[in-house]
DNA sequence: GCCGTTTTCGGCCCGACTGTTTTCAGTCG
């Protein structure tokens, strides 16, 4: 993953939103937002090739892109940051307000923090301000609750990320070197990353010289804290070589899935700890974690499945599924190209995919009725026939073309029967009307199961962590409708939507629901994202057979409805 | 600020919803 990239990317967006609160011109926001994006999705290093490659990217953005390599910021930007304090960037992170209520809200109030904000509403001081009646008032109070709600974590494309890149940087240092903790559970969201190393305490130097840290919180031999550029705190601990398996055991956590695995020890007369099982002095097993399972009499339990749900009952009766593992996947039913909001083409996008060697690959690119993307029918089928010539190129791979739907407000979708039937697979979402009621949420669903031209619920709950909470709707109802009607629940892994959630999947299952593990991808490198829909699948205790995209192409295409 | 098979200027992703307004600004996907 081209981190430099990534880093770019974000500081131009950065001033995208900052050039949009000082009242910037709007095509200028969009040029750099779509830099932005460009750059984050480029599949090769800017580092190393010519930024001006980047479609989007022309001379004033490129030397602003070349000036960050430099040094990690470029004029304009320390400009703006000087200008508009953090606060009033943050408040544009509560829904609902936008850059013009938030300068607003600075200039007139000093209103520079949500927090800053809910005191002001709950204080009456905002009570007659033009455009702030008390809906708005009120809109605005529950969208700081939400935002709180997340507060101090982040979601797992982020940490991972982070983690990836302490333990990259690190590893010269050490003999050994991982990441534990709730990421290594894959939860959706993380709130601190734990690295374990086994290293001489030297690695604490090291690791405070990152230029990724910009705070150290606390130092010593055995575990130093930082704080990133990204805002995520980093522990890393230094362990004894011939306990690294307990110590991975003990920091991988969760808490009640130890204090369940120690009882185990105890009831044998055992002791566990970071340090390894012991009887009395005698060390049972420590260096290798699989081994501390083993020889409390049960399954290894894989970290997604450590929440205390039962696993270590389940583990000793060697009840374990065995869960979906990513070399299971044969495929991707959710995709995007350039013909509406992805980045790249798709000559590009499909011979990405054949490099992953998958047996199968949807093109869905959004419909008609999310205005925004301009597609048409006419659109569709050009594709469509683009799509099939590509075919003769990838031999190995067969090409489906499909779409993502709008699920409307009725629960109706953007094409009749018919056409919809020209289509391999279709993926129904809901891009609007996020705030119905539940009785209404639950029937629009409901309604989109039972359209025979409908395959697959993309990202359910369309929640983005951080932005947007989950939309209210009555789950229970929704999965029994899709187990009658054969409709797969999507687990959109792109790592803000992680949606399904792992315990809305375990919901499903229970009902008989059966998964697909799509990408959502918008550009090459988002291919990748499917890792993370694997760690949702795996913490619901999904199985291969749960999972329509690991089943051959001739089964998929069984059971998929037309 | 970017872009070009109407190419160096003049467009640029469009339409709907919400809450407020008395005709529309702001926000969103």
């Amino acid at each position: 993953m081209p981190r430099t990239n990534d880093e770019a990317a974000a500081a131009l967006q950065e001033y995208a939103e900052l050039f949009a609160l000082t009242g910037g011109d709007a095509f200028r926001v969009r040029s750099y937002q779509k830099a932005a994006k460009a750059i984050a999705g480029y599949p090769r290093d800017i580092g190393s090739a010519d930024v001006r490659q980047v479609p989007g990217v022309g001379d004033a953005i490129a030397k602003k892109v070349t000036e960050y390599l430099e040094r990690g910021s470029f004029r304009q930007l320390d400009d703006l940051r000087s200008k508009v304090p953090d606060g009033v960037r943050r408040l544009t992170r509560v829904p609902t307000l936008g850059p013009k209520t938030a300068m607003m809200l600075f200039d007139r109030f000093q209103i520079d923090s949500p927090a800053a904000l809910a005191e002001a509403i709950e204080g009456g001081r905002l009570k007659g301000v033009k455009g702030m009646g008390p809906k708005t008032l009120d809109n605005l109070l529950r969208g700081i609750a939400q935002l709180e709600a997340a507060q101090g974590k982040v979601h797992i494309g982020v940490a991972m990320e982070v983690a990836e890149r302490v333990v990259e940087s690190l590893s010269e240092y050490a003999e050994r070197i991982d990441y534990a903790g709730s990421l290594r559970r894959m939860k959706d969201l993380v709130g601190d990353v734990d690295v374990l190393a086994v290293a001489s305490p030297e690695i604490m130097d090291r690791f405070k010289e990152q230029p990724y840290v910009s705070e150290v919180i606390a130092s010593g031999r055995k575990k130093t804290s930082v704080r990133t550029s990204a805002g995520l705190q980093v522990d890393l601990r230094v362990v004894p070589a011939e306990s690294w398996g307990a110590a991975m055991q003990y920091f991988t956590g969760s808490k009640e899935h130890n204090v369940a695995v120690r009882e185990m020890a105890v009831k044998k007369g055992w002791k566990l700890s970071e340090y390894g099982l012991f009887d009395g002095d005698t060390v049972l097993a420590a260096a290798d974690e699989a081994e501390i399972y083993t020889a409390l009499g049960m399954q290894y339990v894989p970290p997604p499945m450590r929440e205390g749900h039962g696993e270590v009952a389940a583990a000793l009766r060697g009840e374990l599924p065995t869960l979906v593992e990513i070399s299971d996947l044969k495929g991707d039913l959710h995709t995007h190209t350039d013909l509406t909001d992805g980045i790249a083409s798709l000559e590009d996008m499909v011979a990405a995919a054949a490099r992953r060697g998958y047996s199968y690959y949807a093109v869905t690119d959004h419909a008609p009725d999310l205005a925004m993307q301009r597609m048409t029918l006419d659109k569709a089928r050009a594709q469509r026939e683009a799509l099939r010539a590509l075919q003769a190129s990838h031999p190995k791979m067969h090409l489906l073309h499909g779409t993502e739907l709008n699920i409307g407000p009725d629960g109706s979708v953007d094409w009749p029967e018919e056409i919809l039937a020209e289509f391999d697979v279709r993926v129904a979402s809901v891009h609007s009307h996020f705030q119905q009621s539940k009785a209404e949420m639950t029937a629009r669903f409901i309604a989109a199961c039972e359209n025979p031209g409908v395959d697959v619920i993309g990202h359910p709950t369309t929640r983005k962590i951080g932005r947007r909470g989950p939309v209210d709707a009555d789950w229970e109802a929704v999965f029994k409708a899709a187990a009658r009607t054969g409709t797969v629940m999507e687990i959109d892994s792109y790592p803000d939507r992680s949606d399904l959630p792992a315990d809305l999947v375990r919901l499903a299952r229970h009902h008989g629901v059966k998964f697909s593990i799509d990408s959502d991808s918008h550009a090459i490198p988002h291919l990748d994202h499917q890792r993370f829909g694997i760690g949702i699948a795996q913490r619901a205790w999904l199985t291969p057979d749960d999972v329509v995209n690991t089943w051959s192409l001739t089964r998929l295409r069984r059971f998929l409805k037309g």
